[in-house]
DNA sequence: CGCGATTTGTGCACGTCTTCACAAGCGCCT
DNA sequence: AGGCGCTTGTGAAGACGTGCACAAATCGCG
């Protein structure tokens, strides 16, 4: 709380610091914040405090400071926090001081797509491989690499040291991908094919699914629809409906 | 919950039969189960068990059983679910039952591969426009839908009954595209530029950043070699997890 | 040097989500 | 008909996440 996050821990040669283990709710916020941090820093701000910060990033500002608090941050009271420290505390905690090497898997139309997406880049990745199963696609050269055979991946796997991998194949064919990358080591996954992947204790997997999204809107879409159609005499007093009105209190509108 | 309606019915005029609340966990949930059941049609089962079909949307039974009894659902003790009966039971809820108009703005490299993207007509979707504000862009043809400039949005709005839109655009021209959308009476907005939007109360916005998921993921690369890198010596002393390896625990493994 | 303005960090209470465990219900088989 | 095995639906407990409200800490200024 009051020092350091410099666990006397296990020591052990300036080795890694032990990583405070996070909710994963805050996890997932911190690139986030990060974002924000960098738009900040971008536009000269060298502080920002705790309300700016969160307005920055869509979130309410005594959640950030308890998310900020929980990777024993750096913040000083009655002025803020300072920007470029808190992008280099966030980006230790997220591991993105090592630019992460990324095996893509599956160059259609989405694959293509994310090949030349530059937010990778900019955001601590590297796309060290693109992969397919189709023969007709290999060699293609998509962003300056070459499209290379999924049986490959041994090979690619020998020359780069991979631990991320990115599926964009159709649903048929990610499991067996998921095999192939986890046989060379991979234990983090990234799927963007609509289907659920099995995988070992200890390999992670985040799915990515571009109609669940849609659908879930669909369905806010629609109870917004069946309350409006709702005559409501009157206004107020629509009795009937248990409870019927709470309806928007989701925070889902935007978020501040 | 006790008694029939028959709930289908989409031909059924009138009354909405007023949707249940659901917890937003479960709504987040539907979709895949959805997926699921879809799947097991195809392959010729008329029932399923919670187990099975639990099994297949990767989640715990009981939370399926859970979700789906918020909906009023129709299990059969002893037996199962019927597949058919559910597929229409949670498109009726996702508002699935019509077939959606979607405006897609923003062309580049993602939007492009949105635009070839089958999974959205397959699953509910209809792409009705395609815009871009880049002039260059405009007149061209992408899987037989000509990209029109985004100041048409009105015109596209009169002529379709636009509910929803995507922004696939840069992250600086996000935040006009949205306010253009919701002028137009869009009401729920699936966001693929890194920024926060800010909407009017009542109008749903969902972001999906890539690079954010491939940050988390790389957290757990993180964790997992700070873990790893830790010598034997007895590892109790393994700083903060009781039981090292707990490691896994999180249901990011599979799940979700 | 002390005071007030400001902002962080956090204790606490509350709501949501998850999971277990089991009673109630259903169909099948004898 | 009756019992038995299987499966749903749900109460209750616990884990988790959120947001308020305030004490503690810091800076700037007179």
């Amino acid at each position: 709380m009051s020092q350091h996050r410099h666990p006397g821990a296990p020591g052990r040669a300036g080795a890694v610091p032990a990583l405070p283990d996070l909710p994963e709710a805050t996890v997932a916020r911190l690139p986030e914040y990060l974002r924000a941090l960098h738009n900040l820093a971008d536009t000269g701000h060298e502080t920002v405090s705790s309300e700016g910060l969160s307005a920055a990033a869509g979130v309410n500002s005594a959640k950030l400071r308890k998310d900020l608090s929980h990777l024993g941050s750096y913040g000083t009271r009655g002025v803020g926090y300072d920007v470029a420290l808190l992008i280099e505390q966030i980006e230790y905690v997220l591991g993105l001081t090592q630019r992460r090497a990324v095996a893509l898997v599956g160059v259609g139309n989405l694959g293509h797509a994310l090949a030349g997406y530059d937010g990778f880049a900019s955001r601590g990745f590297r796309i060290a491989a693109l992969l397919d199963a189709d023969p007709s696609r290999v060699g293609e050269e998509i962003n300056g690499l070459v499209v290379r055979h999924v049986d490959d991946l041994p090979t690619v796997a020998a020359e780069e040291s991979l631990a991320i991998g990115v599926i964009a194949t159709p649903a048929a064919a990610a499991q067996q991908v998921a095999d192939q990358l986890v046989a060379v080591g991979v234990t983090s996954i990234l799927n963007f094919a609509p289907c659920v992947l099995s995988v070992p204790e200890g390999v992670d997997v985040r799915k990515v699914d571009l109609a669940i999204e849609l659908q879930i809107l669909s369905f806010h879409e629609h109870r917004k629809a069946s309350l409006t159609a709702l005559p409501a005499t009157g206004g107020s007093a629509l009795t009937a409906l248990p409870g019927g009105f709470a309806a928007t209190d989701t925070q889902e509108a935007i978020g501040t």
